[in-house]
DNA sequence: GCGACAGTACGAAACTATTCGTAATGTCCT
DNA sequence: AGGACATTACGAATAGTTTCGTACTGTCGC
């Protein structure tokens, strides 16, 4: 069997996906809507991306419905945590807690988000000791 | 004028990075020989990942001395902190605590980095509070 | 049914990244 | 000086990404 590398998804995939995340589920129209109020490009381009992250797997769609409807293949968090990985893999020496420590140097954290953070913290610590 | 975009470096370019942080300054061969222990490559790849990190301002080196001695143009935390604020545009909505809530979710920090986390957040409450 | 219009598939151009072979250049030893 | 060997420059093949034009297919109203 088949080791299943999976790559990060590209800038162009992200934000495709960036997209689909916000809207749950998504037509390309949807899609092409979204990205076009952020920046020029073509509704085919859309398409087309979103056809090659279906041959990816990072996409599923229900072609029985038309238009066709879009959703992401993984849960965002998991996307999100391969990304981070393999960050914490190429430039941060494969520690998490480097990593952690330089993204709350870029000081824009919420006093919600510092608390929760803490919470998450304590949680560790305590699943550490038993 | 330059655009002041800057792109993060590519997974290739990253890997030359790592081994210069490592080095602190090193030579090609000595760029090769950190890699080759990693994976198959080439030394002429790696002479010319270095000349284009040259030419697109990654690296610096001292063409007077032979070989040439090569250096990272940027400290090594304006590197990774450039490139957590695009995962973070890209992929986190902005939001950096999202970031960091994620990353500790991969649970492989450890204890030490955690209490130093800690403290982290402990300055940043400090500092906001004047 | 069929024309108009939206949606989908396909293919290819343009651009970027990755890889290395080969040629040119420099260094050092005798 | 000149040959051997290491280093550097250059060019090009391959692979992957981004972009869109064009052609094809389905749907809906008349």
């Amino acid at each position: 069997m088949h080791s299943k590398i999976d790559k990060s998804p590209t800038a162009a995939e992200c934000s495709i996906l960036d997209a689909i995340w916000q809207l749950e589920s998504a037509t390309v129209r949807q899609v092409f809507d979204h990205l076009s109020s952020q920046r020029k490009i073509g509704y085919t381009t859309v398409l087309k991306f979103m056809q090659i992250m279906i041959s990816k797997e990072l996409l599923v769609r229900d072609t029985s419905v038309r238009p066709q409807v879009y959703r992401v293949a993984k849960p965002r968090e998991e996307t999100q945590q391969g990304m981070l990985k393999s960050l914490i893999r190429q430039v941060f020496r494969n520690s998490p807690g480097e990593l952690v420590l330089q993204a709350l140097s870029l000081q824009q954290s919420t006093p919600q988000q510092i608390s929760e953070i803490r919470k998450r913290l304590d949680q560790m610590e305590s699943n550490s000791e038993r």
